[in-house]
DNA sequence: CCTGACTTGTACATCGATGTAGAAGCCAAT
DNA sequence: ATTGGCTTCTACATCGATGTACAAGTCAGG
């Protein structure tokens, strides 16, 4: 493999004017610049990454750490943070932590801190009382709530607000009898969407019905909203509504309610959070909310070059805006749209 | 940030020897293993992977080069090959091509041939003709059909058996006007699967009727599927099952035609390809090929990780094997299951 | 007490690119 | 002719870890 030696000695040029006309140094004679193109050409020279990185203590690789891809909302973040990272020439290695608690703290222990100029990471299982492990020497931004009031910037939406406007949507329709599924008594997104669904209900003058609050698992799969659904029925507690705290555990739940003979919406209005591609595509469509995830990403990237640049001084906490989409599963199908 | 000389100068021997404690060399004395590991962990001393890389020419980071992780099976793929990966102790970096040709040859062409040690490529752009640009002089592995007999290593399914399965399933139920959706003119799995459901078609001695045909493009999202089914519903022509060549087809498909007020299966039968996890949830549940992807993302990398060692000589393809999974809206609602 | 085998550690060059210092060539102004 | 300011390029040290060569120390057997 051809390495800056071979170029120079093939143009007749010194090493350091080779690296120089890669890295646009002004004062360059236009013959020698031509030369040096030349044979970098025909050797079919690439620079070696680790080399440069070794010299400039950068890489130009981000991390980015998810629970896991199989999970429509991190597959689609992943996807906007690797296309809005590429905008700033960076490279994204994805790890998944399976929300488990341990890779979790693997990942924040700094194995990778030579690797990679800066993490963006979205805890599941770590919590708010474990922000100690948020004081690293590299380059953080921290997705979602799980542990907010860190040393670190932090993005995400208002948890609270959002989740309140969706419960609000569901009492409008006149819904009394509101499930929310979701809860598992974990910190984090599932503690302040519960409490935005308990504001809205307690600012109804409605009272808070723990039978109307199954508790699931820590991982939003659809089985999970598929067996807190079933649950549910099971308990015979009378339900005109679902709030979903995601998407999928919204459309599990839909599909035990369908599969129990129940009619969306007319029986039981359903609405979702994150407001995932397959919302429009379900039968019926889910209503759900649009929490900017591609601003959340771009937001997430922008933070962390400025932590990088090192032109940050103050931890940032930034807030993206969310909007309710309004389909099919809480006010049925409308003739003209 | 602490090097090995430091840790060196704390445990006051030289830095070979961090070095040697460091890599098992096994000649150390007990002693002096403790004195280092103690420095070290003193020190809170990380390894710098760029100066390793440098020497040892291997960087422990391999690419995997997919269209885009918001379709779930690329999103499920990343999934089962990151952790694959994870097994034999190597990173992997997401590169999103979009399906956009230049893109695709782009991460051929070695830019980052000094980053990653392989590469695993799903190409969706470049075709059988280009196998020319697969003769790249890092490690390989090429994913999916679209570049069958190149100088590549080659990880697939039987797409064409695959695909008349399914379509055999069909036509078992007695179905006869098969709609076939998911054909874009272009070269791999589009066609592959394409020729599967023509062979079921004609042995079983129907016609080809290209009025069942549509053509849609090259990205196989729910939406394409939706179209290809309107655009089928508003021609008239008859039609009693629907295979889409991957489940999110399917799934636009299958929201179109119940919304048009159709029963499926009753009235139409439908099957999927990729099993992603969506079809155990839709309504009704999706029958769909189950196409071992687990199987292929660790065959995957395996295949790599021989290249990567040079053990291996001749190119090879394998074939993953694939079974269907019957659900809802082929045979309907089973009462006990 | 010496030899040779084995253990344990050190010094130095090296991977490939880049920053620093400065040399050499050229020109205009003195 | 000399000075000084540009432009253009070279030589060398350096980033951090590792392979090679070899030195020093230990220990058994003769």
């Amino acid at each position: 493999m051809a390495t800056m030696r071979d170029v120079a000695a093939r143009a007749g040029v010194s090493i350091k004017t080779v690296s120089n006309v890669l890295n646009d140094y002004p004062y360059i004679k236009e013959s020698t610049r031509a030369k040096v193109l030349t044979a970098i050409d025909q050797l079919g020279y690439r620079m070696n990454i680790s080399a440069r990185n070794l010299r400039a203590g950068r890489t130009g690789i981000i991390a980015l750490v998810v629970p896991e891809l199989s999970l429509p909302y991190f597959a689609q973040l992943s996807d906007a943070i690797i296309e809005a990272a590429a905008i700033k020439g960076w490279t994204v290695i994805v790890e998944q932590t399976g929300g488990v608690r341990e890779r979790e703290l693997d990942m924040l222990s700094g194995a990778r801190r030579h690797l990679v100029d800066g993490v963006i990471f979205s805890p599941l299982a770590l919590g708010p009382g474990e922000t100690d492990h948020l004081h690293v020497d590299f380059p953080l931004v921290l997705l979602g709530e799980r542990m907010s009031n860190g040393p670190v910037d932090h993005v995400t939406i208002s948890n609270v607000q959002a989740a309140r406007a969706a419960t609000q949507h569901l009492l409008d329709l006149g819904r009394h009898r509101i499930a929310a599924i979701g809860a598992n008594g974990v910190a984090g997104a599932a503690t302040t969407r519960f409490d935005g669904y308990l504001a809205a209900i307690e600012s109804a003058g409605l009272e808070r019905d723990d039978t109307l609050i199954p508790v699931v698992g820590l991982s939003w799969h659809r089985t999970a909203g598929a067996e807190a659904m079933q649950e549910l029925l099971d308990s015979g507690t009378p339900i005109d509504a679902v709030f979903g705290f995601n998407d999928t555990l919204a459309l599990g739940a839909m599909h035990v309610l369908l599969r129990s003979g129940r009619r969306i919406p007319e029986d039981v209005a359903v609405i979702g959070f994150d407001n995932i591609e397959e919302t429009r595509f379900s039968m019926p469509s889910l209503s759900s909310v649009e929490p900017g995830q591609k601003q959340i990403a771009r937001t997430a990237v922008d933070l962390l070059a400025e932590r990088i640049g090192g032109g940050a001084e103050e931890y940032r906490e930034i807030y993206a805006d969310f909007t309710l989409e309004i389909r099919e599963s809480t006010i049925g199908r409308q003739e003209d749209a």
